[in-house]
DNA sequence: CTCATATGGTTGACGTATCCTCTAGTTGGT
DNA sequence: ACCAACTAGAGGATACGTCAACCATATGAG
C-alpha cells in the first residue's frame, strides 16, 4: 500500500468509517438476536420479507430478488429454516418448476417476539444517534449508490434495459 | 412484524438503503479481489494493516483490535493465510504466549498487485459518485455511531473506564 | 414435433465465521 | 515459592456463503 495513489485522508476517513461502522452494527444486531430469540439475522430478514406478504409466501426467486442473494444462498438456507420449521416450502403448480417459501405459524410467533428486542437495538445502536437531518443523508447517499449505473456488471441476472 | 412499532418511513429508508448499499458494495469488492488477484476481501484488510506498520508485522492481540475482529476469527484466519505464505508467524519473546503475524515477501508482492484495482473500485463504486459533503457526512455518522455509548456491552473484551 | 437453450431450484465441496473450550504463559497476592 | 485469576492464542464443532455442476421443466426456433 506504500506506494499506491491511496484514497485522501476525508475519502479514507469517510470509507474505513462506514466499514467499521457497518461491521460494528451488523455483530451487535446479530449477537443481539441471537441472546433474545432464536433467529440469526438471515432468518430475520427471511421472516420480515415473508410476513411483508398478504399471503405470507414468496417464489424462491422473488424472494431471492427482494434479499439481494444469491439462489443457492438462499437455497440452502431456506432448507435449513424448514428444518427448524420456519418456513415451509410449497410446491408450484402455475411452474412445476418452482416452489414457494411461507411462513409458518411457528415462524411468525418467533418473528413476533423477536421484533420488539431488534428494533430496540436499531434505534439504540443507529437511529437515535443520529440527527433527523444524518438519516436523510444516509438514505440519499445510500440511494445514489444504489442506482445501478449505465456500466455496471449485473449481478444477479438482471438485464439492463435495452 | 405488522403489529410491531416499526421505523417512520424515513427511518426505514435511511436503514434498509444502508444495509442494500452495504451488501451491494461488499459483494462487488469482494467479487473484483477475487477476479483480479487471489485475495479475499479478509485477506487485503489483514495485509493493509500489515503493510502500515514500519515493521510489516503485529502481535495478533493488537491486529484484532485494529481490524476489531474477534481473536479466534483471527487466529483461523491467519492460519489459513499462513498457509498460504501470505504472512508469517514469529514467536514473540518479550511475551512467550504471544505471536507476530508478519507480511511476508510473497504477501507484499499479492497486495501491490491487487492495491490499484481494488481502490479503482472503491473510487468508482463509492468515493466518486459523492460530493465532497455527502464523503464529509459519512465520515461524520460512522464516528458517531462508533464512539462507544456508556452502557454498551464490551464486545472485544476491552474495558470501560472506572 | 424436436432440439437447443433458458430458467427455477438443488446439491456437494470448500472456504469462512462463530461459539466454546483448552493450554501455555503471565501477574499479583500471600 | 505458591496459587488464583487473567491473558494470548489455538482448535474443534457447527453454521453459513459461494462456486460449479446438476436435474427438471419451460420456451422458442426450425
Amino acid at each position: 500500500m506504500d506506494d499506491v495513489a491511496w484514497l485522501t485522508e476525508r475519502e479514507q476517513r469517510a470509507w474505513r468509517g462506514l466499514q467499521l461502522m457497518q461491521m460494528r452494527l451488523e455483530r451487535e444486531l446479530a449477537r443481539q438476536l441471537a441472546a433474545e430469540s432464536g433467529l440469526s439475522y438471515p432468518d430475520y430478514v427471511v421472516l420480515v420479507a415473508l410476513t411483508d406478504q398478504p399471503d405470507g409466501r414468496l417464489r424462491l426467486f422473488e424472494l431471492g430478488d427482494i434479499l439481494g442473494w444469491e439462489k443457492s444462498r438462499l437455497s440452502h438456507h431456506v432448507a435449513r429454516m424448514a428444518k427448524r420449521d420456519l418456513v415451509t416450502k410449497e410446491r408450484c403448480d402455475a411452474d412445476r418448476r418452482g416452489a414457494f417459501v411461507a411462513i409458518s405459524t411457528h415462524g411468525r410467533t418467533e418473528i413476533e417476539a423477536a421484533a420488539p428486542g431488534h428494533l430496540a437495538a436499531v434505534r439504540r445502536l443507529f437511529i437515535d444517534r443520529l440527527t433527523p437531518s444524518q438519516i436523510d443523508a444516509v438514505a440519499e447517499i445510500a440511494e445514489t449508490i444504489l442506482t445501478e449505473p449505465a456500466d455496471a456488471p449485473t449481478p444477479n441476472g438482471r438485464v439492463e434495459a435495452g
